[in-house]
DNA sequence: ATAAACTTTCAGTAATTTCTGAAAGTTTAT
DNA sequence: ATAAACTTTCAGAAATTACTGAAAGTTTAT
């Protein structure tokens, strides 16, 4: 069966934004495909759906499941592959999270630590080896943080975030409970 | 004068990663350039240290320009332009991540906003919407806190940063302090 | 007003990414 | 062992994105 209107719509901004989240038009159109459907869903139905090559559909695939977002679902008396995604939205958002920063910022944390083993040769380095280094230590910073919220688990981050600017307060209350470690930079 | 080994290799692989986070290739490496120089660097510079037209400079400055990344800094005695970061390490951070953030997440909540108006068809469509309702809210909550964060100002946020998984301490103290507000999905 | 030193724009080309479809591969049933 | 129903792979085509360089624009100096 053909999609219905909000589905399409719903599928085809996927598609336009799928750039911008780290994977192309089709794989976006797949993903949304998979996560709003009631039922788990064949590749040929995909294929039928976003009117794209089963060739396609199967790479896309491959693609969708090395970000483990989604996963095949087998039908008891069905010879064909089904997909279901491969978690709750909250999970695969976290996911979607991780796997780019594996791609966007591992590797840059890597080489800095390496450009920034080697001594400076001359002025022009040493002043590039601070920027290096300011840049190394933020990116540092970030990821260590951000997994150490992943692993406070959904709940409380939630509540974390429920508090949002509360969290100033919080820190200020905290600062005169617990007096010594300076919050300066 | 052209750039040293450490430079080089640092601009390089800041362009590799300019895809990724969101210009291209070029844009990336004028950045870094920029960013790591000792002094403003004039367009006529970069298009010869990058190898690069003189056309496609004048674009790169213009995009990182809209980006609030890098600025023109008039040198008085010079008739050309010469650029310079638009602010520190961290401020042009923060700005990479506000443009993402406008681009990525906020085209997608307006037409959720806009698809879970109408009330469902079908009941595929209410599934659907049930869906497109945990990724709206997902995505307007990590919004909303990312813009509060970024209002906290960068020695809060460094404090908070530093606390790391102690946020999850925390967070228990303040349940028990001011108990209430519950804190489950 | 002219020229010199610079900048931007943009049509066309080049590079890269994505998609197709036919061929080869796999699994299950008979 | 053969065939039917499916899957994956991958070379080449199509679509998209990035880059060049020449022409047009701007500013400053004379």
């Amino acid at each position: 069966m053909p999609m219905t209107p909000l589905m399409t719509s719903a599928v085809m901004h996927f598609g336009e934004m799928g750039n911008r989240w780290g994977f192309n038009r089709t794989v976006g159109q797949m993903l949304a495909l998979i996560v709003l459907s009631e039922a788990p869903v064949s590749a040929q139905e995909i294929a039928d759906d976003l009117n794209i090559s089963r060739g396609n559909v199967s790479m896309g695939l491959k693609e969708l499941q090395s970000w483990r977002l989604v996963k095949p679902h087998l039908v008891p008396g069905e010879r064909k592959d089904f997909f279901i995604p491969a978690g709750s939205v909250w999970e695969l958002a976290n996911r979607v999270f991780e796997e780019r920063r594996k791609r966007e910022i591992d590797p840059t944390l890597s080489l800095l630590r390496d450009l920034l083993l080697d001594a400076p040769a001359n002025t022009g380095d040493s002043q590039a080896q601070r920027k290096l280094t300011e840049i190394h230590d933020l990116l540092e910073a970030a990821t260590s943080w951000s997994e150490e919220l992943q692993a406070l688990g959904p709940d409380k981050l939630q509540t974390l975030m429920k508090l949002g600017a509360g969290v100033g307060r919080m820190l200020e209350l905290k600062d005169k409970l617990l007096p010594g470690k300076s919050s300066s930079n």
